[in-house]
DNA sequence: CATTACTTTCAATAATTATTGAAAGTTTTA
DNA sequence: TAAAACTTTCAATAATTATTGAAAGTAATG
């Protein structure tokens, strides 16, 4: 298989599945082909590889920097801005973490946490503050879990330099 | 705050976060509604409380059934059926895991496995292989770690009942 | 076996979400 | 400072996705 073959594919594919997960799918192919391009790349040549509108381009690169996924640069003797990604998968992930966690998981902690002041002392609000606390607990743990994956690798990377400075 | 406040909440809430993670809000608010019902529900009930057609009631219903979240019951004297859906809440957490695993991580696997034949060496295409390795290599831990989570509380739930037959 | 009481399907439609492209805005250059 | 080279915005439109509701299907009843 040739190169340019699976990386057209590999920006299809991660445009269908940013879009499962609720990813807009232009994004999530910007994102895949910055991320499998070797140099920094200018809006127009994303508009023409992707077949996407300027402003298209625009908006959704623009996101990925909030994002922290992507960031300009500037080529000498070029007046366009040129835009790179983070290549490092597991700096990428803790990203998207960082900001899925505060974009969605705190509020909805705060929501549910707001949900468990019924007042009522019957079998069916009983049922449902346990409900909504064990909720809470899952999202939690699962958060912590995401996090605690990202620090692991953090470790085995110190750990891989730690071994090769014995 | 009353029971039936904080339930209308939660259903709201489970809906938006449901389609934030392109789950499709009506399912996830149907879920919400069975989640914190005391009793089984029919689609007259179900219908009614969230306001919407009974052919949604019945197409996302049966979706939930296929996810083995919700089951269908009888009510002696009462032709109709009634739905009942899963409690406890790390069970509704290892069914939806189950579920995502088999529609989405084990297709993404495959397809970012395939992408791996790239068969020429430059650069470009060892650092494609490189990342599309790290992706899978990502996604599995990730994988594993809901599991390992839902296992816990597993043991977690069997260890307390071993300390009470102590 | 025909009537009733339901459930299921799916074409039509509504609602939502994504995308375009041209005009306005900004920065650089000469 | 005016023209050129670019970036940004956003109203209009296209594409997608969700929802309805009525007709067809199925099973229980008497």
């Amino acid at each position: 298989m040739k190169f340019t073959e699976a990386q057209q594919e590999f920006i299809q594919l991660w445009g269908n599945f940013g879009s499962q997960w609720g990813i807009n799918k232009t994004m999530a192919q910007i994102h895949a082909l910055l991320l499998t391009s070797e140099h920094a790349l200018s809006t127009d040549d994303i508009m023409e590889t992707l077949e996407i509108s300027r402003g298209g381009v625009n908006t959704n690169i623009r996101e990925l920097i909030v994002w922290n996924l992507v960031y300009k640069t500037g080529k000498p003797g070029d007046r366009k801005e040129f835009f790179v990604a983070e290549k490092d998968i597991w700096e990428v992930a803790k990203r998207i973490t960082r900001e899925r966690q505060r974009r969605e998981i705190e509020p909805l902690m705060h929501h549910l946490n707001r949900l468990k002041n019924v007042d009522e002392a019957d079998r069916q609000s009983l049922d449902f503050v346990k409900t909504v606390t064990d909720i809470e607990r899952l999202v939690g743990k699962m958060n912590k879990a995401s996090e605690t994956i990202m620090k692991m690798e953090e470790n085995a990377f110190f750990g891989s330099i730690i071994r090769l400075l014995k």
